[in-house]
This record gives structure tokens, sequence and C-alpha cells, in this order.
RNA sequence: GCGCGGUUAGCUCAGUUGGUAGAGCGUCCCCUUGACGUGGGGAAGGCCAGGGGUUCGAAUCCCUUAUCGCGCACCA
């Protein structure tokens, strides 16, 4: 390696100026090509045998831009990144995006609307999926700069996306998979319809937002025995029993008896029956039972064999019904049957209740729950696990995707950071029903299911022959993400990458996606590979502003990361991130808290200024002896490398990141470098040459400890510093001090 | 309803296995003009939410109360 021992002390007469540095030296780094773990090795700089350390690199949605939790989550993984290829492990960090299907569907459906006043219907689906793909590689395009003003240290040779070639056959191949395993079936089932986005939705796709609402009590007739409540009197159309506890004696003695009524115009024939889901205590302590507009009615329908009427459609509106009824939205509907109800003398009471009213977190449409046919992952069904190497669960024995997710977790084959999260995992997967995994969108994975008569065809190909039609649905959005840690090292192809990557070592994301992706990550690669997708899980917290309030268009809080690099440099925005930030907490920013890491940035351009100018080249070229008292200064060097070594494995990076600072600043500069004033001064030439070393050499090691978390600022010291043997050209891959 | 967190200096937060509390910002005083004013030195400021317990010793472990936040479920 070429040593240049010119100190470019003109540089260095200006302040640091972070604009001007932070993209030379990125494309420094991308043009040396050491982001990539082969070149590394190619080049002598990771040996060909080293240990392997990976991140997946959890991919931004092609929405729009980064926003600060990207920032953070990219610099947690570049810090992770960083100092393992410091450390010569053999270091891979893939970067990739998210097609995102109903977040970027919705999004472009927006725009059309907004500039052309059509919807994707009036363009068709062909048309409509050519401009979102146009949109979605605008963004992809902006995401991947702006990933690059960080200073993310990813590989781009290998960057994936979730709707490529490769990542479209991996999501083919897996769906194949489990229909023949029988893990993936056709059901027509109650689900949960999104009427604005006219699309299903996933549980956890759910918010519930509270309200206030009108419980109402009546009879469906005068004859009718048993008074019920409810909130939506129109469903009660579709009612087909009336169901009680079975400990409840005000109403045993109807239990099983039948009533035909005419309610509101409509017949309708009630069953009383007796199920342990219904609360005594509640209301009248009777549950009309609505099989087709509710889960919970659903599932005692399945208990007592039921049959389950619809009497809401798609665009929630009536399908029964006389004219006062048919085609009418529920909201009319509801007005229409309770001024029958009042006319008939059938209606008891009517009070004001708080309600949580389920909304899509997409769209906010209020969700209407509905019988339909679509496609499910059955989390619950035994199947048999060829090759596993999970805890506690044998190759070749009968298990399920539930029973996967649970011991990987509980057997410490995948630890969460912060441990608490674990127990909150738990619990989801405790009350986890099967995933409904088709959406009646256009822009995704479509469902690799062809139709021909009463024939149907599951593959990665499309079938042969004529006459057949694909499934219209595409795939949720999560079912590819799900496949992300194997599919980007191109799964299902058995790839040397794939055998040396995978499991990969962390994941880095935030703990509001435990569920969503983490969860199903854990699911899919247990069901596939019979392993775990990764060994750690690090979660991180939600960025506020300053107030603590969550940053948000509507309310233009936002700080965007791209501005704060562009006023303060990428390397203060990255500090202003980590310092001070504890796993699974949610943390607050401020151009303040930014702006005190710019002076830091600012202040070690200072020292260096000082320490170059401070020193003979002789020090360099000969290594002059230390005095006891500077040695010991080293020694108190060793022991923050020590410290900060520890505190990144045991994923501390605030603790690192803080402790860096302190001796920099407050150790480094306020008391090294002050009294070395007094010693170039006044001392011997031997005080003064052993001083000059040592400020030489420690300035040097913190260039390395912080390298990983203001990876500019150091680099472009280290190249403006004169090196001596054994020093690397490039501060990214010099050596991290061995322990 | 079930579960999980938080409650520490004016503000934002640390505090790794229990050993009489720390940082950043802010405030006040002083210093300094060839590394840096994006500087240096110093100071004030906390019965670590309340109560109880374990211990030689608790911000730290256990119980309990209050309060804030979050997640899940349900509200028929």
């Amino acid at each position: 390696m070429e040593l240049d021992n010119t100190p470019k002390l003109t540089t260095l007469l200006k302040p640091y100026d972070p604009k001007e540095t932070e993209a030379r030296i990125y494309k420094a780094w991308e043009e040396s090509g050491f982001f990539n773990p082969d070149v590394c090795i190619e080049k002598g700089v990771t040996a060909s045998d080293a240990k392997p350390f990976t991140i997946i690199m959890p991919p931004p949605n092609v929405t729009g831009v980064l926003h600060m939790g990207h920032a953070m989550m990219l610099t947690l993984e570049d810090i992770m990144i960083r100092y393992h290829r410091m450390r010569g492990d053999r270091t891979l960090w893939i970067p990739g995006t998210d097609h995102a299907a109903i977040a970027t569907q919705s999004k472009v459906e927006g725009i059309i609307k907004k500039e052309e006043d059509k919807s994707r219907h009036d363009l068709g689906r062909e048309e409509f999926l050519k401009r979102v793909e146009t949109f979605a590689q605008a963004s992809h395009d902006s995401i991947a700069s702006q990933i690059r003003v960080m200073g993310s240290s990813c590989d781009w040779s290998r960057e994936a996306f979730t709707l490529d070639e490769t990542r479209t056959k991996a999501v083919r191949t897996m769906f194949k998979k489990m229909y023949n395993d029988g893990l993936i079936y056709r059901g027509h089932r109650i689900v949960n319809w999104d009427p604005k986005g006219q699309t299903t939705i996933a549980d956890d796709e759910i918010v519930y937002e509270e309200r206030k609402a009108k419980l109402y009590t009546f009879k469906y007739s005068k004859d009718f025995p048993i008074s019920i409540s409810t909130t939506r009197p129109e469903t009660k159309i579709g009612d087909v029993a009336v169901a009680v506890h079975p400990d409840d004696e005000r109403y045993s003695a109807f239990v099983g008896k039948e009533y035909d009524v005419v309610f509101c115009g409509v017949p309708i024939h009630i069953k009383v029956i007796a199920d342990q889901s219904v609360e005594k205590e509640f209301g009248t302590g009777a549950l009309g039972v609505t099989p087709a507009h509710s889960i919970i009615d659903w599932e005692i329908a399945d208990r007592h064999n039921l049959p389950r009427p619809q009497v809401i459609n798609e665009y929630a509106k009536m399908t029964v019904g006389d004219e006062r009824l048919l085609g009418k939205k529920t909201t009319v509907a509801r007005d229409v049957v309770v001024a029958w109800l009042k006319q008939e003398g059938l209606l008891e009471k009517e009070e004001e209740v708080n309600q949580n009213i389920s909304t899509a977190e997409r769209t906010g449409g209020i969700i209407e729950p509905l019988p339909k046919l679509q496609w499910f992952v059955d989390v619950n069904k035994p199947f048999t696990i060829a090759d596993s190497q999970i805890k506690g669960i044998e190759s070749g024995s009968q298990v399920t995707l539930k029973e996967i997710m649970t011991k990987t977790v509980a057997g410490g084959q995948v630890a969460i950071i912060p441990d608490h999260f674990s127990k909150t995992y738990f619990h989801w997967i405790e009350n986890l029903r099967d995933w409904c995994i088709s959406r009646q969108i256009w822009y995704g994975h479509r469902i690799p299911v062809w139709y021909k008569g009463d024939e149907t065809y599951t593959g990665v190909e499309a079938p042969t022959g004529n006459g057949w039609v694909q499934d219209a649905d595409t795939l949720d959005t999560w079912f590819s993400s799900a496949l992300w840690t194997f599919s980007t090292l191109s799964w299902p192809e058995k790839t040397k990458d794939f055998e040396i990557y995978h499991p990969t070592d962390v994941l880095e994301t935030g703990y509001e996606i435990l569920f969503f992706w983490v969860a199903r990550m854990i699911l899919m690669t247990g069901y596939a590979l019979g392993t775990v997708p990764f060994h750690t899980v690090y979660l991180h917290g939600t960025v506020r502003d300053a107030q603590g309030r969550k940053m948000s268009k509507s309310l233009g809080n936002g700080i965007d990361p791209i501005d704060v690099a562009d006023k303060f440099g990428a390397d203060a925005g990255r500090m202003a991130l980590i310092i001070g930030n504890t796993p699974g907490t949610d943390s607050r920013i401020s151009e303040d808290k930014i702006k005190g890491y710019k002076n830091f940035a600012n202040k070690l351009w200072n020292i260096t200024r000082f320490v170059l100018s401070s020193i003979d080249e002789s020090v360099i070229d000969t290594k002059p002896t230390i005095n006891e008292n500077d040695k010991s200064l080293l020694a108190e060097m060793s022991l923050l490398e020590t410290e900060m070594t520890k505190d990144i494995e045991e994923y501390r990076f605030y603790m690192a990141g803080e402790k860096v600072y302190q001796y920099v600043w407050h150790r480094f500069a306020d008391v090294i470098l002050e009294s070395s004033k007094e010693i170039m001064k006044n001392g011997t030439t031997e005080e003064k040459h052993s001083r000059q070393r040592i400020l030489y050499e420690i300035l040097k090691r913190n260039l390395v400890l912080l390298h990983p978390f203001m990876p500019f600022v150091t680099e472009e010291i280290w190249a403006l510093l004169p090196k001596e043997q054994g020093d690397r050209a490039l501060l990214m891959i010099e050596r991290w001090p061995t322990q």
C-alpha cells in the first residue's frame, strides 16, 4: 500500500466542511469495492476463511423518500457492518427496497386521481401497473442515493427488490411448496374487508379508533322472548341465532328453541343456542349471532353449524330487503331499521357508548367483516418438517408454523433485543389466526395459481396450453418480505452466497414491525429451511421530534435526514441519532442536538490540526522511546478500546459512541492536548518526542474507534494523516484493535 | 380486560451483574485571541414518582399504589 507522508496542511487550514467532503469520500469507498466482501478477500483485506457477518437491510418502501427512522436504521446497521469489516470478518450488508404493494398502489392512485381525475379502473390493469412501476423506479432511485448520503457501506452489487425477477421466483416457489403441503389454502371465510380500498387486509393492518356509538337494545319481534343489544341494527337482518351463556339461568329454558320472525320486512329464522363465549354480564346477556358480518359470530357459527347469510356487499351496501333497505348504505340502513324498531315498539333502550371501530391502516376505511373466497396460510396445521435445525423440533417430525415461531425464540436461537419484546411476541402468537394473504389490488406478486374450468394449476411458471386464467389477486406484501433474508441470497438457487451468509447475523428494525415482519420471517425460514433467518433481532424505537411527537407530514414537524446531512453533515446526524438512544425506546431529535455533533466533528478536525502542527516527522518514521507518563496515557487508550469493543459486541452502541466522544473531547483535547502545550514549550527533546509520538498514535486510534460512528470525517482525516508501515490507505478497512 | 414499558438535575436521557447518582443542552461566574468562540475552567441544581420489603448496603431485586405511554384482545 502506498504511503503518503505529506501532511496536507492547506486542506486543514479551513474549518471542517462536511458538505464538500462527504460525497467525495463515499465515491472513493464505492470505487474501492470494499463494500463487497468478495473484493475484500480478493485484495487481502479479509481472510478467505474469515467468519461471515451478515445483515440484510430492511427494505424501505418505494413510496417516496427516506425519513429519520430509516436514517436511524441505516446508522445502526452501518456501525455494526463497519465494525465487523474492520475486525476482519467476511462482512456483507445487502441493500434493497420493498414494493410495498398497498402503500405504493394507493399513493399512485392518489396522484393519478389528483392530476388526471382518473381511477385505476379508468386506466386498466396494464396501464396502471406501468404507472406504478415508473413511480416505484423514481422512488427507488432517490432512496438509493439517500442511502449513500447516510454513508451506508452496503454492497450495491447485490442490491435486491422485493418484486424483481429473483424475488418473484422465490415467492412463487414458496407459494407452491406451501400449497403442496396444504399450508396455503383457498377458503370462503370471513375476512377484514376495506370497502374504501376494495381489498382484504390482515388482522394486524387494522387500526382501532375510539368513537361514540349508540347501543340499541330490542327484540326481533313482539313474540320473541329474548332482548339483544347491538350497535349495528342493520346487520341483524343477517342473524341466524341468539347465543346465551350455558350457565345463564335466565335463558336456559329457551335454548334449543327456534323462531321465525319478520324483521324490518325480511323473514329470518332464529335458533337459541348456548355458547361459552357469551358474557352474561354484557348487555342483556344474549347475543344476536350474525355469522357473515362478525368475526366472533362466524366462529360461533362454526361451532354450532349455523347458516351464514350475507346481507352486506363489498361496497358496504345492503343486499337484501325491500325498497327501504336494498342497495342502501349500511349507515342509511341502520337509521331505517331503528325507525322501524321504534315504530313497532320493539326498541327498549338506546344508550351512548364508546366503541373501538376497526379501520384500515392504509386507507382509513371502516372495516366491514365479510365472507369471501380468499387465500390463507394455515398457522395451526401440522406438517412434516424434513430437515430441522431448530431446537426442540426434530427432522421428520410433525410441527405447526406456530410452533416454529414459538420454539426458535423460546429456545434462544433468535434473541430479541430488548428482551422484553419476546413476551409481546409470544402473546401475539397465542392470538394468531390464519393469515389472509390475498389482496384485491393490482400492484404486487400475482398469486401463482391458474384456473381453467374446474382445473387449478399452481406453479412457478404459467401452465402451457390455452384457456388458463391467472388468479386476479396479488399477495400481501409481507409474504415477499418474509422471505427477505434468503430471497436476497438467491434462494431457491443453492448459491455460494446462500451457503456462506445464511442464517444472517442481525436483523435491525423498528419494534412496530415485530409482528408484521420479524415473526413472519421466522415462520417462513423455519418452514422452508428448518432454521432461523437471523440470530439476533435488534429493535429500535421511533424517532420523534423535540416535543416527543411523531413526525408526520400533516404536522409538518418532520426532519429530513438529507437536509440534516446537507446542513450539519451525515456524521453529525448519525451521532445525534445514536447517542442516548437505547434499543426499543423512542427517542427525540432536534437541530440543537445535531448541531452539537457537528461541533464535535469540527473539534476532531482541529485536534488533528494541532497534532499535525505539533509533531516532527521523525516520530513517525523512527519510533521514539515513550516515557512512563505517556505510557499510562496509552494504557488509558487501550482501556477505552476494550470497553468500546465490549459495548458494541453487546449492542450498546449509544454507550460506545458516548465513550469515544467523551474521551476525544474531554480527555484527549481538554487534558492531553492542553498538557502537551507546556511540554512542547519547555520539555526536553525526549519528552517532546515521546509526547509527539503518542499524540499521533492516540489520534489514529481514536479515528479507528470513531469510524463506524462518524465514517466521513474520520476517513477524511485519515487521508490527511501521514501514514506509517502497515497502515491501510482507507480507514474503512483499517483493523479494529484486537482484544 | 390481559400484557409490556416509562416515572432519575430546568429540558432530553444514560446508569451493563445492588456498593452513598452521570452526560448533553440550558442557567450563572470566570478565562482565553495561533488547534477549535463550533473554545477553555468552574459553579449551582436531584430524599432517583409514593409506600412497604429483602440486604451490611437498593435508582438498581421483590411487593404495592399512583401516573404516563405502548401492544393485544373485546365491546355483541
